[in-house]
DNA sequence: TCAAAAATGAAAACCATTTTCAGTTACAGA
DNA sequence: TCTGTAACTGAAAATGGTTTTCATTTTTGA
């Protein structure tokens, strides 16, 4: 559950992008900085506006672009979310799984790594090559239950 | 790994529709039946097609329409593969998980129970209520493996 | 400083999904 | 079996998120 802490994530993303051969614009660090400061799962708009108050000429295409560009590099992955199915969030290194509050979009991130047991035995049965997995969790975290009940809402 | 048969598949359905309040129209049955017979996770648009076969006049908005009710009776799940994220399967009572093969769509289910113990554990450390969960596995079937081998494509 | 390549943003295109609405159908009750 | 009505349908239009296009700007290496 352990989170490094934005700045750290930032500087590995800035690595990242030049040793990937990827130019570091103003535009592009823009969106990095919003994801690396966020604990939530984010669609495009909402990085978009987020990201404009570091960057105000900044397009929407060209946060489309560079996380497309974050996931190629695995620095972030989709999140699949019942309502949303677009959101984004940063890739916590060694933490493969996901729990997702459906309220606040904030993510969290464990591992269990016994499930690699279980991919095993699934995959040797069924001559299956199991090249990715989701593990997703989704339900509401603490303060969202809080502040749910206080609204008086389900 | 069981399958029910499709037209026991299908009967279910039926029946699940009619104790719903849904009335069961020609265009609905063509839906679940196309739904009821592939083992694979399908597209609206593919589902469309297929049914025209058995009801011509259908339309495409009538295939979203019955596909929703769908998972509002827990008779069919969404399917997130990374390509394609609107892709919909049958449900298969008691096997929650899926195994997805990327090629060819197939899906297969199996239960891992004890996946329950690492979401109670999750849960309780943090004070996360777990909602729904999803596990897929994705990769390649051994027919698609095979297929992809003799095309000597990667 | 300069040229080439990469990257950008605005506008247009695209396409899956949803909404609207007038006509059709299933089905409960007579 | 017939009938009235609410449920359902399909065509067309609207919507909205994502991608493409393209002229301009920016970055970077020489």
């Amino acid at each position: 559950m352990a989170a490094s802490s934005s700045e750290a994530r930032l500087a590995r993303w800035r690595a990242a992008f030049k040793s990937g051969g990827y130019r570091l614009t103003s535009a592009r660090v823009a969106v990095l900085r919003v994801l690396a400061e966020s604990q939530q799962a984010l669609d495009a708009t909402r990085i978009f506006d987020r990201a404009r108050v570091y960057e105000p000429r900044l397009g929407l295409v060209t946060v489309y672009r560079t996380l497309e560009t974050m996931l190629a590099l695995g620095l972030a992955q989709k999140v699949h979310c019942p309502a949303q199915c677009a959101r984004y969030a940063a890739v916590e290194p060694g933490h493969n799984h996901l729990l997702v509050c459906r309220r606040c979009g904030r993510v969290w991130y464990f591992s269990g790594d016994d499930l690699g047991a279980l991919m095993q035995a699934v995959a040797g049965e069924s001559g299956f090559r199991v090249e990715d997995h989701w593990l997703q969790l989704i339900g509401l975290c603490a303060r969202c239950r809080a502040e749910m009940e206080t609204e008086g809402a389900v």
